[in-house]
DNA sequence: CTCACGACCTGGAGGC
DNA sequence: TGCCTCCAGGTCGTGA
């Protein structure tokens, strides 16, 4: 192993001289790190490497939506150009926002699910972001004006940049390498807060699904229609 | 091409 | 206690 690096939802391991291995945790994915000979306390082993030492790295998942996968650097490069960019980067500009989301009629919860559109962005951090730009979770991507697309950079750069600096958000499954939980859930602004008060108008945030999944809004804060 | 929807899996929570 | 239904952090294939 050389290095180890993430890219959207991947934990991308490089090894030497070439080859990837490709992590995706699913939903309920656990890529575990044990030190020599510590008893590797997993639920549901799907993969096992031995390290040195004696050290072994587990992935476990109980769903078995995860995905551990070995290929070439240039068969990894060919996954990567695919991927949208990283919200958290650079290159992730209001103007690329705003490029992308005028080409798409998808609502913008789902647009931002996409991973060809943005990179990285699930369920939880979705809703999140929608909320602070005070955007409603189906309105169409191409009705978002200049302004609200700068809104949603802003949403979706500090929503993000908060849970890495939290270490993530556990519901319920999710730990880091050394089994650690994420601290990001109590600082949810709006997913998961189903009839509880808005945190800037006090009225009942509202559950909805579509695309089959849950979508979290305040009906006040989020108005579903473009005028207003 | 874009978009909506179902499928893939298992287990925890809550109702009766 | 047990059975049933609903729900879940993601991604992919199908078909309109």
């Amino acid at each position: 192993m050389v290095s180890v690096r993430r890219r959207a939802k991947n934990i991308v391991i490089q090894l030497a001289p070439d080859g990837i291995l490709a992590v995706n945790l699913g939903m309920t994915g656990r890529l575990l790190y044990f030190r020599n000979g510590r008893s590797a306390r997993t639920s549901h082993p799907a993969v096992r490497f031995h390290l040195d030492q004696g050290s072994r790295l587990i992935f476990d998942d109980v769903r078995r939506f995860g995905t551990v996968e070995c290929m070439t650097d240039a068969e990894w490069s060919t996954r990567d150009v695919r991927l949208g960019p990283e919200p958290l980067s650079d290159d992730f500009t209001p103007d690329r926002l705003m490029d992308g989301l005028a080409r798409s009629r998808s609502p913008l919860r789902s647009w931002l699910l996409d991973q060809r559109k943005v990179a990285g962005v699930g369920n939880i951090y979705a809703n999140e972001a929608l909320f602070l730009a005070e955007l409603h979770p189906q309105r169409s991507a191409n009705t978002v004006d200049r302004a609200r697309a700068e809104a949603l950079y802003q949403g979706l750069r500090l929503t993000l940049s908060e849970a890495v600096e939290l270490g993530g958000t556990t519901l319920r499954d999710y730990v880091d390498s050394e089994g650690r939980r994420g601290q990001y859930a109590s600082n949810l602004r709006v997913y998961g807060r189903e009839g509880l008060p808005c945190l800037r108008c006090q009225d009942p945030v509202v559950r909805s699904v579509f695309g089959g999944r849950s979508a979290f809004h305040c009906p006040s804060c989020q108005p579903r229609s473009v005028s207003t």
